[in-house]
This record gives structure tokens, sequence and C-alpha cells, in this order.
DNA sequence: CAGTGGTCTAGACCACTCC
DNA sequence: GAGTGGTCTAGACCACTGG
């Protein structure tokens, strides 16, 4: 408790010399809050505190990092910002989680036409391990041959099959991933990664195209070939912007469309 | 200058009575610099400081409403995050303005899948004014018949048609909107919007899906028919949350992807 | 150099939650 | 009531921009 790495480099505020630290080089150099945010990442990608869990308040946070409230303050407000921290007046602060929350907005954009959102179901159709193909080692900025777990499903909106998907995660980080566990699994998939794996998606990227549904999918998909698909091609980021998921989803748009918000 | 009509609900703070008011009903009841912010807003959307202008600076501001620098400041960071401004350290604070900037990113997501962005130019088929069908009229709130202004147009990258795109605007804030116009007009469409109609696009919400390219479109494009096709419908709003433009566009994805952050 | 936004502190009080 | 995050102030100094 009583052992605090505080290697906060020092930026001339009025606060006391403590300072300290007098290691060779002088690292980095950004605005103290910023520090303060790093370590706060840190606390969090290392499992100190684990998703669900409240974090130190505001003021036990500050004492800890010798700064004033609202230095600490300004860092939790950029982490709530990116997600990584959710502030509950009252209570406190809490790490973020796929669980509860309704975040799932944030992570499926597929919205039906009309009516609410989905009841959503899960067909996990193959689970299995296999040398990365160099195009997904070069997204999840592995080794080409590395091992990945492949993953294909098909998810259900109210009965009718909506997407096919795949995908690839690296095989060192999901080791005891199984079709079982899977197929058992109730709720998101990315809660299942989070408290099971220990891995939880921080942010993610998609390129989205139009493309042409090949004669399995539309199978599938109990569509006609060719329908138009929406294809969705997705990296997923934890901590530190190290990807761990490579994804690809073909949507069937007749009756849904990928909501987007440009703000 | 020294009409400052501030009518702050004073919010139990340290400062002076200065809280004043004492009209009938007490009106909303937010945060000082939500209030701050509104009042901000207000002189943004009238157009008292203009897209590209500098705005007062933070201390004047503080002055101006009676309040520390730190409350005005709150209320900036809050319009800088949606956009509505941009800080530039030692310099000022600026009203955002869709030229210059870089920020024709925004609100065009299409990517070349390889190379750099977009040497677009753009191909107007078509102006004119219709009265608004009635998909049309509910999305931009106006009744049902009234006049929009609609227009067609090619939009090529490197010379290759891409994107067949069509566009509804209300007719009153469009009055003096012509094809001549829209073809010597250099730069951004919304940057035109802006200065020769006042009206500036603040956020948008985009529904995509995939569909089949008919004949007409097919042949714009230089393609097959039935060529899938990414469908981007568009509303977007000026202040207020006020819709003010209706977009159709086709995307052709074989060499593009529509790009998205999910964060 | 003066003026701007950016960081940091210290201390006050409010709104909310839970015991 | 004690503890949490949320708001607000006042004042200091820094980093950057421009004349």
């Amino acid at each position: 408790m009583s052992s605090i790495p505080s290697n906060l480099t020092s930026n001339a505020t009025p606060a006391a010399g403590a300072g300290a630290s007098a290691s060779g080089v002088s690292p980095t150099f950004s605005p103290l809050y910023q520090q303060i945010k790093a370590l706060i990442t840190q606390s969090l990608q290392s499992g100190e505190w684990k998703p669900g869990e409240l974090i130190p308040s505001e003021v036990e946070l500050a004492n800890r990092f010798k700064v004033s409230q609202g230095t600490v303050r300004k860092a939790i407000d950029e982490l709530a910002a990116e997600n990584l921290v959710v502030r509950r007046q009252g209570k406190g602060t809490f790490v973020a989680t796929h669980h509860e929350e309704r975040a799932q907005f944030r992570f499926l954009r597929l919205m039906p036409d009309a009516g609410d959102p989905h009841n959503a179901d899960n067909n996990i159709l193959e689970v299995k391990r296999l040398r990365a193909p160099a195009e997904v080692a070069r997204l999840l900025d592995i080794k080409s041959g590395d091992s990945v777990v492949f993953i294909k499903r098909v998810q259900s909106f109210d009965g009718e099959p909506i997407i096919v998907e795949e995908l690839w995660l690296p095989g060192v980080m999901f080791k005891g991933l199984t079709a079982e566990r899977l197929v058992e699994y109730k709720g998101p998939m990315y809660g299942l990664f989070e408290t099971e794996f220990g891995t939880r998606m921080i942010r993610a990227t998609e390129k989205i195209r139009a493309v042409s549904a090949d004669e399995p999918t539309a199978e599938l998909l109990k569509i006609a070939v060719h329908t138009p698909l929406l294809s969705v091609e997705r990296v997923s980021f934890t901590y530190g912007d190290k990807p761990v998921e490579v994804r690809r989803g073909l949507y069937l748009t007749d009756h849904h469309h990928y909501q987007n918000e440009l703000s």
C-alpha cells in the first residue's frame, strides 16, 4: 500500500519540491494530468482494478500521487471520455465493462429499420485453431503463421439470420477458448473475452463495403445468391492500442441498417 | 457593448449576490457553465461571430458574464469537443468552419483502399425546386409539399466516378442556390452553404445499407447493373439540432471503403 | 513584450448515494 | 452523517503566438 512508484515529472508547480526522481535521463515530458492518466491506465491494464469494480476516490488518488484533486479529476475526465471508466455521482468511479451497461450499441451498429433493438441470438458454426493468414497476421501485428483462434458464427435477430461473421483472435491470448465455452456463454462475446481472458476491447476501426452474397453465405442467411450485403471488417484494440481481434461480418440490410453518427 | 443580457441562474456560488433576475418563474436550472455554453452557442448561431473568426478571449468572456475564467473555460471545452469552436494556444478561440482545416474527413468517410485521400471533383447533373416528398419532409421537419431544392451530382476520385448523390435542402433557407453557383464554386459544398447561406452543418446521422445498382446509376458510374453499392442516407443538423439537409449517396466500393471509428 | 490558451493548486459548497 | 463526484472561484505560472 505504502509503496507508491511516483516518478512524476515535476512541471514547475507551486507544490513543494517533492519531485525527487533524479533518475539519470529525464523521461517523457507531458502535463501532470497526462502522467496521472497514464498511471491510472496502467493500473487498469494490469488488472489491479477489474472491470466493474470501484477505483479509488479522487481525493485518495490525489493523496497517493501528491497532486491536487483537480489534476486527478482532469485525468479521470479524459479516461471517462474514452470509455475506460464510468463516473457515478455519489458512488464513485468504476472500471468500464462490457457486461451490464447499454454499451452493446457501441460495438454493434446494426439496427432494425423499424421497431426496437434486437433480440439477438448466436449460432456458433465453427471454432478452430489455425496458422494466421498473412493478412490477419499483419492486422493483429503478429507473425504470419502464428496460432490464431478462428470462429465462425451466425447471428439472428428475432429469429431471422442477419449476420454471418468470421473472427480471428491471437492464439496466445485465448488459450482455453472452445466452442462449448462460446455456446454456453450468455451475453455479448466481448463480455466473455473480458472476464474469462482478461482482454477488454477499448476501441475499433471498421472498413465498410457493399459486396455480393456468395453461395455458402446465401445459404446461411436464407437469401438468394448475389444479394447485396454489407461487409464490415473490424480490427479491435485493447489497452496500449494493441490489436487483438480481426473480424469480418456480412450484414443483411434488407430490413436493418448500419447506424452511424458524424459528430 | 455595455448591455449584457445576463440572466444566469445564480447557483449558490460564493460570488456576490449578483444573481438578480427575480423574473416571475425561475427558468431552466443547470450548471453555470452550461448556461454560459448556451449563451456562446446563441452568439454563434446568430452570426455575431462568423465561421473562421476569433471569438472573445476567456478572460473577456469571464468579465462579460461575471463568472470566473475556469467556468468559461469549461463551457468552451465542451464547445470545442463538439467541433463548434477550435482552440489555438497563444492565438485564441475561433469559430469552426468547413473551409480550410482537414475537417472534410469528418463528413466524407469514403477512403481509397490504397494510396492517399482523394482528388475529388464534382459533376452537377441537376438542380431544381420541387415540392418535398413526404419522407424528405418528415426528415427535414417541414410540411409535405413545402419547397425544397433538389440536387443530383456525381463525384469522381482521380477521374473515376465513385459516388452518385441526391440532396434535398429546405427551399426557404437556400433561396439563391443555382446550378451555376454550385458548379463554379471551388471546395466542399458545405463551405458554400456556410458562407453563402449562413448555414453550418454541425453533426449528421447516417444509415448505411448495401443495395444493387439500378440502370441509370450503373450508367453514371460506368459499372454493370446490379453491382453492389453502399447506400448512405444522411440527415445533417445545424445549431439547435435543426435538420437542414437530407442526402442519399450511392458509393462504389470496389476500390474504396467507408472508414469508421468505434470509440 | 503583452495577450492567449493550458496547467495546477487550494479551498468552498452542492447534489447525490448509502448507511 | 460521511463519502463520492460535480461545480465554482481565485490566483499562480507555463507555453505559445505575434508585434
